[in-house]
RNA sequence: GCCCAAGUGGCGGAAUGGUAGACGCAGCAGACUCAAAAUCUGCCGCAGGCGACUGUGUGGGGGUUCGAGUCCCCCCUUGGGCACCA
């Protein structure tokens, strides 16, 4: 009666296979229920990670399976990608084969835990029938205007050898490799994603399904400001300047005006004058550096260009400075400065001596502007400002930009910090862009009928950069318009492109005629519930709503966004260990507390995410082959809250493991009662309705606590069952009582379902029920069921607990207090006081004030 | 600097404004055993007391309330995100 995971887990997963249970079709008389989680990168190995995520979306989606839905449970392959391209530099291997193998052996890996995937569905985004419909997308962006072509300083990581797009620069390093990262202009294709700013910002506040921080770091990511732009002339010529600027009630305050050193006016005013050396001189020492190199300099630097600009409204004159903290790619590039009430333009007014005036002044204060020490960034009432004096600044806002839109001088306009999302990759192993360069003809879209433009399989990897520069079959075409000799795109698409549109291909993986199909996609989607790490927040999240909005305007959707709930699970950590000499250290390179290679004493690092790098990861496999599939999924859902951090515990896995050995000891001692033909139970007796009770209180929890997500307290929901079966398992007298204990295990057997389906599995089939557990109708409670008749009281003195008084259930407030005030405890804290107040909480406490 | 979370036993974590610490881990004790492992049962915030019990306790300080881990204000700490964004 051991339990014996090895036993019977592989049996399952090939019944659950063979019998095709999971194999979803679209069903318009059931409701469906689509339950995705992140697709992997087929790196080679599984990580706890990966565990992690996946129990919790199988936890979900068999539970919705039994409750009824029609599930849709679908996994599949994010195969474009980098290290398959490295192990082709390195290894000689072809990335195809590499990531083939790769995708062989993970798929095994997941199915040995067992999860309810429909694999029929499984797709590979490397493959040409996946990334056709990519191509054939792209080049309808490019029709209208979607996608484009510009010659662009790009972020460029040299040692990957290509462009990443600004949310792949961490710390202006290669999110990556990690590689300092440069400015390089490059001829790019970018996808208009700005055009979608505002939709896109705007349905941050129509997901109620997905959590507050997502939401906030795609609102910043987005970020919107209002306010306006405003035309500036240039003293003595007939040039100007137009600034963006979000505080245009401070137009008087304006004293001074930045340009960024990339801004095209900068080398046009300083050309010919005395200033034009050192000026070129500062514009290129800044405008090369990288963003990273520039935004670590906090100090504010700039360099006088000898000319100035008109306020036009003071009519005073604006010296204009090239300043190292002016950002060509936001707004215009220029800045109207206003020191008094901007933090930078302050710092910068006083290292370069310039005049500060406040113009905005706080209730019941009074700002001078020579000796303020600080901006003043906060409301106020309009001063020195003319006509508008006394004005709110809000109001300000609107009129000074209505004075001047009326000469022509200004617009009011809103501007985004989101920029285009550029795609091009120097890479071979990506889905390549469908277009042909001719000469005659130009920029020239690969005809629909040619679709897939497939990768060449004979290139040569041992080269610098995009492999597929020296394929010259694949790059030598002739022009699908005229004929002529003609050269094909060798970039490739950025692989968020591909998990922009996976959840969709899911529908309807096997079509041919179409990226999807409409009527598949209109029943499955949207995502119902989607699961994965919070470390793709921004890009992937951000992007995928992009092109679904797209799909949708193009007519191949109906709906507006594309997952209505998202769950983000937390990370798996590990404490490290480190050694001050050899550095990170695995486990056995330490004994006794001291490093086995040069003897140092190791030091405890913190508890950080698995990495392999960290020497801290545990592998999925090595814990599936000790404990089973079952021990590991409990694990990753019971250490935790999904949100949270788990910190790996070797101690905590054998207490599941421990758990589930009880579950298997206790059905299979008692799996006779399952065997007998009992009736209903009846709630009554003692023994029979402290059974059901138990397992009635559970079923409700269980159910509640999937529903909102709480998978730790559902699994310590049904350990109380199970310990409170333990505990009158021996003591069955009544028939009614053996009654009771037998449909509550099989209710449990239905309960750890979700959760260990392999132990449920074989615990009903022990118990000669028809197969499956996994299909079977989810147990329903009896609310009455879950009540005891019999309460404890509080009673509360001036709010501490002083006594408990056992009552029957719905005692009536008077007899309550009767017997509270008959209590020696609580006579003994009254004793003497004047009884102020009394309040009474039915079925729960007495609160006595006292004085 | 700005924005968002979160701070509860030795640890992971529970608690619709109503008995703080469910469940698990670790620990302690007992049963079974020649013995060990496994298993089963019990105890387990801190301080004082043989004890019934008393005091105290959810990062700190105020407040609302008969009653606050939970609601409000201020502060501290940690984690995450953004950062010369005009």
């Amino acid at each position: 009666m051991k339990y014996n995971p090895a036993a019977f887990e592989a049996k399952w997963q090939k019944r659950w296979e063979e019998s095709g249970i999971f194999r979803v079709t679209a069903d318009t008389e059931k409701a469906k229920f689509y339950c995705l989680e992140m697709l992997p990168y087929p790196s080679g190995n599984i990580h706890m990670g990966h565990v992690r995520n996946y129990s919790i979306g199988d936890a979900v989606s068999r539970f919705k399976f039994m409750k009824g839905f029609n599930v849709i449970h679908p996994m599949g392959w994010d195969a474009f990608g980098l290290p398959a391209e490295n192990a082709a530099k390195q290894n000689k291997r072809h990335p195809d084969e590499w990531t083939y193998a790769n995708i062989d052996k993970m798929k095994g890996q997941l199915k040995k835990l067992g999860f309810s995937y429909d694999w029929s569905r499984e797709i590979a985004t490397c493959s040409p029938e996946y990334y056709k419909w990519e191509q054939m997308i792209f080049i309808k962006l490019w029709e209208k205007g979607l996608a484009y072509k510009k010659k662009s300083l790009v972020n460029w990581c040299p040692d990957c050898e290509t462009v990443l797009a600004n949310e792949q620069v961490e710390d202006g390093r290669c999110w990556r490799c990690s590689s300092q990262v440069k400015m390089k202009e490059l001829e790019q294709w970018f996808l208009k994603i700005t055009d979608y700013a505002d939709e896109l910002l705007d349905f941050t506040y129509r997901l109620p399904g997905w959590p507050e921080k997502v939401l906030v770091m795609q609102r910043n990511w987005i970020g919107k400001s209002v306010g306006a732009e405003v035309v500036f002339r240039v003293a003595s010529s007939d040039e100007e300047i137009t600034v963006f600027t979000t505080r245009p009630d401070t137009l008087y305050g304006a004293t001074f005006m930045l340009l960024a050193p990339e801004h095209p006016m900068a080398k046009t005013l300083i050309a010919g004058t005395e200033y034009e050396k050192g000026g070129l001189d500062f514009i290129n020492e800044t405008a090369g550096q990288d963003k990273a190199d520039r935004t670590d300099d906090k100090k504010k630097k700039g360099y006088f260009t000898g000319r100035c600009a008109v306020n036009p409204v003071t009519g005073e004159d604006m010296p204009i400075y090239i300043a190292n903290y002016v950002l060509m790619d936001y707004g215009t590039g220029a800045v109207m400065a206003v020191p008094a009430h901007d933090e930078r333009d302050f710092d910068f007014a006083r290292v370069y001596g310039l005049p500060v005036r406040a113009v905005i002044e706080p209730e019941g204060g009074k700002l001078d502007g020579a000796s303020m020490t600080e901006a003043y960034t906060g409301p106020g009432k309009l001063v020195n400002s003319g006509e508008l004096n006394g004005m709110p600044y809000d109001e300000a806002k609107k009129k000074i930009i209505e004075i001047l839109a009326e000469k022509g001088k200004a617009r009011a306009t809103v501007n985004f910090r989101l920029r285009d999302w550029g795609i091009s990759r120097q890479r071979y192993w990506g889905a390549p862009i469908p277009f042909i360069y001719c000469e005659k003809c130009g920029t020239v879209p690969v005809p629909e009928k040619d679709l897939p433009v497939r990768l060449p399989e004979n290139v040569n990897f041992g080269v610098q950069g995009n492999p597929l520069d020296g394929a010259e079959d694949f790059i030598n075409v002739k022009c699908p318009k005229c004929g002529g000799p003609a050269r094909r795109e060798t970039d490739t698409m950025d692989t968020f492109m591909e998990s922009s549109w996976y959840f969709l291909r899911y529908c309807s993986p096997r079509n041919d005629e179409n990226i999807f199909d409409k009527k598949e996609a209109d029943y499955w989607m949207p995502v119902d519930q989607y699961i994965g790490g919070v470390e793709h927040a921004v890009m992937h999240l951000l992007y995928a709503r992009f092109y679904v909005k797209v799909l949708r305007d193009m007519g191949y959707l109906s709906f507006d966004e594309p997952f209505s709930n998202l769950l983000t699970q937390g990370m798996v950590c590990k404490e490290t260990v480190k050694c001050p000499n050899d550095g990170w250290l695995y486990p056995e390179e330490v004994k006794d507390g001291k490093c086995v290679k040069c003897g140092a004493e190791a030091v405890k690092g913190r508890v950080e995410k698995m990495s392999k790098s960290k020497k801290n990861v545990v592998d999925p496999d090595a814990l599936n082959d000790r404990y089973g599939a079952d021990t590991i999924r409990l694990f990753s859902l019971f250490a935790a809250p999904p949100e949270n951090e788990i910190e790996w515990s070797q101690n905590g896995v054998e207490g599941c493991h421990r758990f589930l050995g009880r579950v298997y000891r206790l059905a299979c001692q008692n799996i006779n009662y399952l065997k007998t033909e009992y009736p209903e139970p009846a709630f009554e007796g003692e023994t029979a309705k402290k059974i059901l009770r138990a397992s009635h209180a559970a079923i409700k929890k269980v159910t509640a606590d999937i529903e909102r997500f709480q998978l730790n307290t559902a699994v310590s929901a049904i350990m109380e069952m199970v310990n409170t079966l333990y505990s009158v398992g021996g003591a069955l007298e009544t028939e009614n009582d053996k009654a009771a204990f037998a449909w509550s295990l099989k209710a449990l057997f239905k309960l750890i379902a979700p959760f260990t389906p392999h132990l449920a599995e074989e615990l009903w089939e022990k118990a000669g029920f028809a197969p499956f557990v996994s299909k079977a109708e989810w147990p329903s409670f009896n609310e009455a069921y879950t009540v005891s008749d019999e309460i404890n009281i509080v009673v509360q003195i001036n709010g501490k607990v002083r006594s408990e008084l056992r009552f029957p259930r719905d005692v009536s407030q008077d007899e309550a207090m009767e017997a509270a005030f008959a209590d020696e405890k609580v006579k003994n804290h009254i004793n003497g006081k004047t009884v102020v107040k009394k309040i009474f909480v039915p079925n729960k406490l007495i609160s006595i004030v006292v004085k």
